[in-house]
DNA sequence: AAATGACCGTTATGGTTTTTTAGTCATTTT
DNA sequence: AAAATGACTAAAAAACCATAACGGTCATTT
């Protein structure tokens, strides 16, 4: 039995489920079945700890994302299915809305920090892709950070905060929808 | 003199310097240079007052935006220079932007209605711009709710969330040009 | 009739004690 | 010998509580 793994399964459920601050080191030895001592011979300390499972997450996402798109596909469609791929995750992964929530009610700094960077990975990964879309002349010039920034906002928005204000979370086509006939549609040469 | 007027400014000085926990109607009552009970002889309590003024403010916005408004030009044109007016009022009104500090470092559950209530006046009034614009085939037919929702998402997210991730604020021709290339050039028809 | 501020019940504050937590390390287990 | 452990400690957070500050009222004053 992989103690390493069974350290991470246990913390990204106690995270997912509790958030950060409300998850001990010692819940999670305790639900991973290791002693405590034993998480830190993996990971130095807690915050590494939350590192490794965030990042793991976003490796995730970037892994299926890069098994979506293809060369043969046109920008539109590849930006399409990445979207509805990436809605996918909103049920699948609690977590990053756990995060989300926690860092509006408490400030906890490390999770606040860890937010800030996936933002910036996530707004990178989308600025790569619309970069190279620009070189292949398949979209027109634009300034590349603003726009992944605009794709990056307008997502948390429909997939995030629109059931914030309203009764009940927007169905996927309709993001999908929206997305196709504003932003992606501006982009075509 | 108008004491009626005395207290709103008062109150709208405190409310914008302070935040709305940290105003004190004994406060308002002494900046305004009236008894305490006067205050309540206007607006029968604390909250009613808050709502007076951030509500005058929401009206002061929309006459701006009634005046700029002309059938005799494009939608596009209109959209610009509304969204050129409105991003004066970013420095100008140092009130909302304290509002969405104060809801996001404690919460407090009026200033969160009233916030709710403003995003929802707002995404009213453009969405129906867009309605208008709609009937007169000025732009093509679209999700009137979420493409709202969206021109008020990307607003926030540009002009207020932008420099909380980055050394410093956009400059508000980046800010027109992104909206102009994307989300009000997939519009036309 | 309009304005006021002392007053009241309630809520927030901040100093203090108690509990919980992250992280360590001497001991035990493999 | 190497890996795992959990009792232990210093530090941080929670619970507590006395006291201050607050929103709102109303008998009195202007």
């Amino acid at each position: 039995m992989d103690r390493r793994h069974e350290i991470l399964e246990a913390a990204t459920k106690s995270f997912s489920l509790f958030g950060y601050k409300a998850t001990t080191m010692d819940q999670v030895a305790k639900l991973a079945n290791v002693g405590k001592g034993t998480i830190y011979t993996f990971f130095s300390n807690k915050e590494e700890l939350f590192h490794a499972i965030v990042f793991a997450m976003i490796n995730e996402m970037k892994a299926e994302k890069d098994a979506i798109i293809s060369d043969r596909r046109s920008f539109q469609e590849n930006a399409h299915l990445v979207l509805m791929k990436m809605l996918e995750f909103r049920e699948r992964h609690a977590l990053l809305s756990k995060l989300i929530a926690e860092e509006k009610e408490m400030q906890t700094p490390i999770v606040q920090a860890v937010l800030v960077k996936v933002e910036q990975e996530i707004v990178h990964y989308i600025a790569e892709h619309i970069e190279r879309a620009i070189s292949n002349k398949e979209i027109r010039d634009v300034d590349v950070e603003l726009v992944a920034y605009l794709i990056f906002k307008a997502y948390m928005a429909f997939a995030v905060d629109w059931q914030m204000t309203h009764e009940q979370a927007l169905p996927e086509e309709k993001i999908v929808g929206v997305f196709r006939d504003t932003i992606f549609r501006s982009l075509i040469t």
